[in-house]
DNA sequence: CTATTGAAAA
DNA sequence: TTTTCAATAG
């Protein structure tokens, strides 16, 4: 038996809008600590990881760990149901096909159910080691989001280069080449407005900027976004989700002065 | 010679969006009680009443009767020649095969008027007789719009059931079911918010949700909407025009158990 | 927060 | 053309 209450749906809602355009099925795993989903996108290119700790849910009850195959543009058609204040309750008895999402209005006088079945889905769980990133920025989502697509309209990869002053995104295309600098900023309003960069050693990598756009559908989740980056390791671009936990998008970089289109593996 | 003047003319733009997008060419008809349209949509199956009363304009002469036929999408591309609040005037002289609109702008420092051929259409004058329907439901006209649109994201019908508790509408499609339950709640900061169910005797019927959702054009007419539904008749979807009539959506149920696609008629 | 509108992309 | 995104108004 699994049923876990969500006071504030709207977050759930965005967390498919974030991830469904990348991973089309998943399975959900659902265990005592909390809902979560490890996939890759469908050209295997990419990683999607998604954590929504149970300390984050209204109601938790979980009795034993169930991983829940889910087309998430069905569940993302039936979230889109769901008003963005709703709570929003997602069950599952044991042994059964099919999931049920409950919403329920703010004034409780609409209560909707939308079962859905569920689907076996072979899935590889990745353990992904912790590892120590030569740089760590963090800055506002909305900026990055900006740039990733800004620099789509100029080229197809992006270089991404660390130093003490800054972050540097650079492009290259057919009609010309692009270099944003964000300069290292703590001295804002707002904490979130802030740029902040920790460096242990200089770091240069190339991504393809086609992932790093849908990355940024992650945007509405958070107001900042922090991109891990080491050499030869994939980045990880995260993106907290308040008081419950993240999504964390994985990529290898692409091997530099390699021209051709060969896809990288994470 | 006719000539009406209808100092909210945003009122006629909403009335034509409300119904083009059901009906194409519709005869309207001009007495000294007032301005009306009956018209089938153009597949024959749902049918559309409209209503202004001749006390709702400023000013209003009718001399005789007179059907005007017009095509409804040309009318529609001259009112959106009107602003939003201009006072708008339909003159038409006796024996002639044209009509005009004449828009004057609240400050009446601009006057337009666009004139538009009429057309000979057939169309029977059906009388719909005044029934008794076992449940009426009166709801937000935005809650019935935003059911009716999920819905049609998971089927292509939807089954109404009402009882002295609420109103359900259910769906079932590909990729699972849905259930919307509105409960009776008449005890709501305002009026246009509260659910409210005359009930006389359960019922359940089904509609096809694109003709559902077709009504719901008219959302922008009125706060609140009025279903009433009784089996073996046709259900109507009731959106009052403040002070001067209505527009009415008529719609035979599906029979149920018939899982194909034969068309009811009205 | 929702709805509408206009602009931009597929 | 259809769909989606962003922005603004209510």
């Amino acid at each position: 038996m699994l049923e876990l209450r969500l006071v504030q749906g709207s977050l759930l809602k965005k967390v498919m809008e974030a991830i469904k355009e990348l991973v089309t099925d998943a399975n959900f795993d659902c265990s005592a600590s909390g809902f979560s989903l490890q996939a890759m996108d469908s050209s295997h290119v990419a990683l999607v990881a998604l954590l929504l700790r149970s300390e984050g849910f209204e109601h938790y009850r979980c009795d034993r760990n169930i991983s829940m195959g889910m087309n998430l543009n069905n569940m993302s058609k039936m979230l889109k149901c769901a008003g963005n204040d709703d709570i929003i309750t997602i069950k599952a008895d044991d042994g059964s096909d099919t999931v049920t999402f409950m919403f329920e209005s703010p004034s409780q006088d609409k209560i909707s159910d939308f079962e859905m079945k569920l689907m076996d889905i072979d899935s590889e769980h990745l353990g992904i080691p912790e590892a120590e990133y030569h740089a760590i920025v963090r800055m506002p989502s909305s900026e990055f989001a900006r740039i990733c697509k800004d620099l789509s309209s100029i080229g197809d990869t992006v270089v991404i280069s660390v130093t003490k002053e800054g972050v540097k995104f650079s492009t290259r295309g057919d009609i010309g080449t692009a270099n944003i600098v964000c300069m290292q900023n703590t001295t804002v309003d707002k904490p979130e407005e802030a740029t902040v960069i920790e460096m242990n050693e200089p770091v240069s990598l190339t991504f393809a900027l086609r992932y790093m756009n849908s990355f940024t559908k992650a945007t509405p989740l958070s107001n900042t976004v922090t991109i891990s980056l080491s050499n030869e390791l994939p980045v990880v671009v995260e993106y907290k989700i308040a008081e419950m936990g993240y999504v964390r998008f994985y990529l290898a970089p692409k091997i530099e002065e390699d021209e051709d289109e060969t896809k990288p593996q994470v």
